[in-house]
DNA sequence: AAGTCACGCAACCGCTCGCGC
DNA sequence: GGCGCGAGCGGTTGCGTGACT
């Protein structure tokens, strides 16, 4: 016992960005003892710094098979796959890609993935669809453009329940609508088809469902060896259109297949309003014309502006959904 | 040209865990 | 068993830089 602390406060060792010639000493040390034991590194380096600046400037820029510049696609996308699996383990999911720090990992999240996932409707923490913007109003709006205002009536809808209170067979419907929308389909038939009967049994009415629907494998997940279960499984590509779509497809059908969630979406409306889910501003939804927009997109804004409409809907004041509530 | 803002990244901070005393 | 330290990790901060007005 009695150890001195490892960083001595009162001592003024320097702190801040490391100087050309601070980065030559630590380097030409551990390149000729290691780097042993970082307590005692910096004096006998010649360095007037902590051990824990030392470490992790060497870690994480001075080491020699550091990978430097742009995340490649494939990493991009082992990242995601392995951050649905880890969660923040970065250390973790840096240790599965090689020459990448944990750090760089991380701060590359925050900045790029975690942003474009947000902007795509995609929950960055668990990776599911985010409900809070599944604002289903504007996709209805959208697929019943061409209905006769006077047959719907949103009044109701308004003055009465809470969104979140929805019946869980319009939810079906809604995002059986958005997955039209995402398959560049006019769901317009659909939920006019659905509207008029009444039926909320969607999803035997929805055109081929197989044809979109995943196939068995794509919920697992297997990243170097990691395979998630079925239970959380994600998309296991998101920067491919196809994949994107069929991930859409099953998280929805499984979001609302969880009881627990219909649960939550009972319960919500005590504890938050339905403004959250109706306050995404006016806006008309972009149809996806392009089937490969996004997976050969070079830049970032192209990836982004692939799903950025996808969620952003509205409800006209003349729907009247009542009779799913 | 100058000021402002947003963004990206390196570095720091604070915490936890494992180990040695 | 308890304490303290080293190492490692994730979260946060702050500075540099480029874009924009």
């Amino acid at each position: 016992m009695g150890r001195a602390p490892c960083c001595d406060k009162t001592n003024s060792l320097k702190k801040g960005p490391w100087t050309p010639q601070e980065d030559l000493l630590l380097t030409n040390y551990i390149q000729t003892h290691g780097p042993g034991n970082w307590r005692t590194l910096p004096k006998n380096a010649g360095l007037q710094r902590c051990g824990k600046s030392c470490r992790l400037r060497w870690t994480n820029y001075l080491r020699p098979d550091i990978k430097r510049g742009r995340f490649s696609f494939e990493e991009e996308e082992t990242i995601i796959q392995l951050h649905s699996v880890l969660g923040n383990k970065w250390s973790a999911i840096a240790a599965r890609l090689p020459g990448r720090t944990d750090n760089e990992i991380k701060n590359y999240w925050n900045t790029h993935i975690r942003k474009r996932l947000l902007r795509m409707g995609i929950d960055p923490v668990t990776h599911t669809p985010r409900l809070d913007l599944l604002d289903m109003s504007s996709i209805l709006r959208s697929a019943i453009g061409n209905v006769n205002p006077s047959f719907l009536n949103l009044q109701g809808l308004l003055g009465a329940q809470a969104l979140m209170n929805v019946n869980p067979e319009f939810l079906k419907l809604a995002a059986t609508a958005t997955l039209l929308s995402l398959k560049n389909e006019n769901p317009s038939n659909f939920v006019t088809q659905q509207l008029n009967s009444g039926n909320c049994q969607v999803q035997s009415q929805v055109a081929p469902s197989d044809q979109f629907h995943t196939p068995t494998q794509s919920n697992n997940v297997n990243v170097n060896g990691l395979s998630s279960s079925p239970e959380n499984s994600t998309p296991s590509n998101y920067l491919g259109e196809n994949n994107y779509l069929i991930a859409q497809q099953n998280q929805v059908d499984n979001l609302l297949h969880d009881p627990e969630l219909m649960h939550y979406l009972n319960n919500a409306n005590q504890n938050m309003g339905y403004e959250s889910v109706l306050s995404t501003p006016l806006s008309t939804p972009t149809p996806l014309n392009s089937s490969s927009t996004y997976v050969n997109s070079s830049t970032e804004e192209e990836r982004d502006t692939y799903c950025s409409d996808v969620f952003k809907l509205e409800i006209p004041e003349s729907l009247d959904i009542s009779d799913y509530l």
